[in-house]
DNA sequence: GTCTATATCGCGATAGAC
DNA sequence: GTCTATCGCGATATAGAC
């Protein structure tokens, strides 16, 4: 074991996280996010592929999930009911208690568009995981990539709304609202503009 | 004028594509594209911010359309009708004609994780550009965002099988069968998969 | 256009852990 | 004694400063 400690990985991603905090990720060089942590700039890259990575660690968890999910569902669910259950699986396994994390790291995020792009290659490869599941269990391929598509923009909609909320409203109400939104998309027959002034 | 010619930024890009699709796009470096251009590695990033860039050219009207698109839509269109329109108008007028490009630009971007990181952002930047056009009409914020979010589901969806149709049917088609199975997502009532073996 | 910071990665040597 | 994590050195390319 190294004789800094043990956790190497725990420990950059924490050093990098005060660190972007502190000057910016840009202003952040590795070297001194390893030397926080205790070790050597090449040590960092065995722990995380570049510098952008050790902001998304954890999400790792949630693909390995999607799989058992299919197979512990509800009996009878339809596409649009599925589609609501996983969320609100996921959100309250996942997403729920980590809030003070998200809203940290959501603000380094937006400061940096290198970060924006991972943040959203991270949010395609959940949507290609839950389209492959449902392919998986006989969906057409159209329907499944929409299917999947459509579960992250109901869910990333109501996270982001969710971290907004200053009245700290639970997030099961905000995915339930966004969800609504994406059915009204569907069924509304109005024009939603004519009642405006 | 440059003594190599005029034109600079599409030559710097055939020469791009050219190398790309020859060595890869990890092996080619950005003084062998200025070479084959016949200019200076400094004048590469003059026309392109990075390496990765000089493959997203063009998307840049997109944007500028859409703002005009809502002012000239036709008049009582439900949300989902409104989707399918923008769509299907984009669709003709920018994306239809460029289907050997997309094809050519489509395989390198497969090839290299930060090229789709960063087709990704340019898809998102669509995104934040529909959903803006949507709120300054007078749309709430969730509704835009999540119709915002729906619209380039429905689009990428269409393309990549429009991309990948031996027959080549038209993209309208495909636009079609993807808004489609949005719209089927949020109302059939069935159980997708109890019919399976 | 030249110069430079620094991200990134290959390689061989090393040092505790088991 | 392996085995794995770390170290230390060096090389290359991107990207930006002057």
């Amino acid at each position: 074991m190294p004789r800094t400690g043990t956790d190497a990985s725990g420990r950059l991603q924490r050093a990098a996280l005060e660190l972007f905090a502190e000057k910016g990720f840009k202003e952040t060089t590795v070297p001194e996010i390893a030397q926080r942590a205790g070790m050597t700039t090449r040590s960092f890259f065995r722990h995380y592929a570049d510098k952008r990575e050790v902001l998304f660690v954890g999400d790792d968890e949630i693909p390995a999930r999607i799989a058992g999910l299919m197979a512990s569902r509800p009996p009878g669910l339809s596409v649009s009911d599925l589609i609501l259950w996983g969320v609100q699986t996921i959100g309250r396994e996942h997403i729920e208690p980590q809030r003070a994390y998200l809203i940290a790291r959501r603000a380094i995020v937006q400061t940096d568009p290198g970060l924006r792009e991972r943040d959203l290659r991270k949010q395609d490869d959940l949507v290609e995981t839950i389209t492959h599941a449902l392919q998986a269990e006989g969906l057409d391929t159209t329907t499944a990539i929409m299917v999947g598509k459509i579960t992250n923009a109901v869910s990333t909609t109501a996270v982001e709304s969710w971290l907004n909320d200053q009245q700290e409203r639970p997030l099961s109400e905000h995915i339930s609202n966004a969800h609504r939104a994406f059915t009204r998309a569907a069924v509304e027959t109005e024009d939603p503009f004519e009642t405006q002034a």
